[in-house]
DNA sequence: CTCGACCTTGCCACCGTTGGAATGTCAACC
DNA sequence: GGTTGACATTCCAACGGTGGCAAGGTCGAG
């Protein structure tokens, strides 16, 4: 099976493919003798384990350490678990986040009458001088320093494009 | 006002200064003869609305936009209030998609034991073959193509930093 | 004069994915 | 055989936004 066929089985692009086996995701893949990289079935099921993950929002390095439980058939469900609930977390404070500024941004919409009239209280409120604190209407206890909101990245693309 | 206290004031990085004066946020600012860049108040608050802006969730390409209608003071309040609005619906996809990722792994997780034992569902799950459509248990009603979650990429830096 | 704190530019890294260019290979058709 | 088109290969760059480091210049105080 060439790559473009694993990529259509797998749902992974070739591109991406490739990219998983620079980065060690996968071991480096057979080859025919002029080069061609050649998957077996069983090697297009763990890109489609791969790409279940990725849909999940697993990052590379999570995926490696669950294709690593994946393949040990005795470890504890547990560990599996443990991967998952932290990744939930994750999700949990991405989504806080998101909430927050969707939160500030439909009070402003509110508080706009949105018409031909120039004064604009979103615009105005953007110019505000404020503090930490106030900046933040929603959660926030000052836990986590580095907000991982990370919007606008763009991920998925259905594989063979 | 040199570039760190212009930094420390509006809670835009130097790095981040200068990095949206080199991508064209920013006129290029004036210089000392030595070639220290050099801030005002006015430039400070400049900073200060583009930094908001982006604690918003709003990219580079929305605050070019938002900063030519703050200083256009005829614009009409519509404008504004349909940027916010377009974002607003950015976050909600991503929102949806976090959700739904969440929802799936929290089904899963819920559905393993977590024990000792080496049989989990979560990892069954994902090395299981499954088409379009079932992977996607919340929203997606196949509207919009790509998808843009973009986990994991990481914002902010409390400035100075 | 020297030291430390600041500034300058530039280039690299991260994350995941996509795109392109330039080139090679294969299978099918005439 | 030769040509064509669909594949494959590699490498390099880009997106967004931020951080980090290095090699240098500048400034003010001691």
């Amino acid at each position: 099976m060439n790559i473009g066929e694993a990529a259509k089985a797998s749902g992974v692009s070739a591109k991406m493919i490739r990219h998983y086996e620079s980065v060690g995701l996968f071991p480096e893949a057979a080859r025919t003798e002029s080069g061609y990289r050649q998957y077996t079935d069983k090697e297009v099921s763990t890109l489609r384990f791969v790409r279940q993950s990725r849909d999940l929002g697993f990052s590379i390095e999570q995926i490696r350490e669950l294709l690593g439980l994946w393949q040990d058939r005795k470890r504890p469900s547990r560990q599996v678990r443990a991967l998952a609930l932290a990744h939930i977390e994750e999700l949990d404070e991405k989504l806080e986040e998101l909430q927050a500024m969707k939160a500030t941004l439909e009070h402003l919409v509110h508080c706009c009458h949105g018409d031909d009239r120039p004064d604009c209280p979103i615009i105005d409120s953007l110019a505000q001088e404020r503090n930490e604190q106030e900046r933040r209407p929603v959660g926030a206890t000052g836990k986590s320093r580095r907000g991982t909101t990370g919007l606008r990245a763009g991920r998925r693309g259905r594989a063979t494009a």
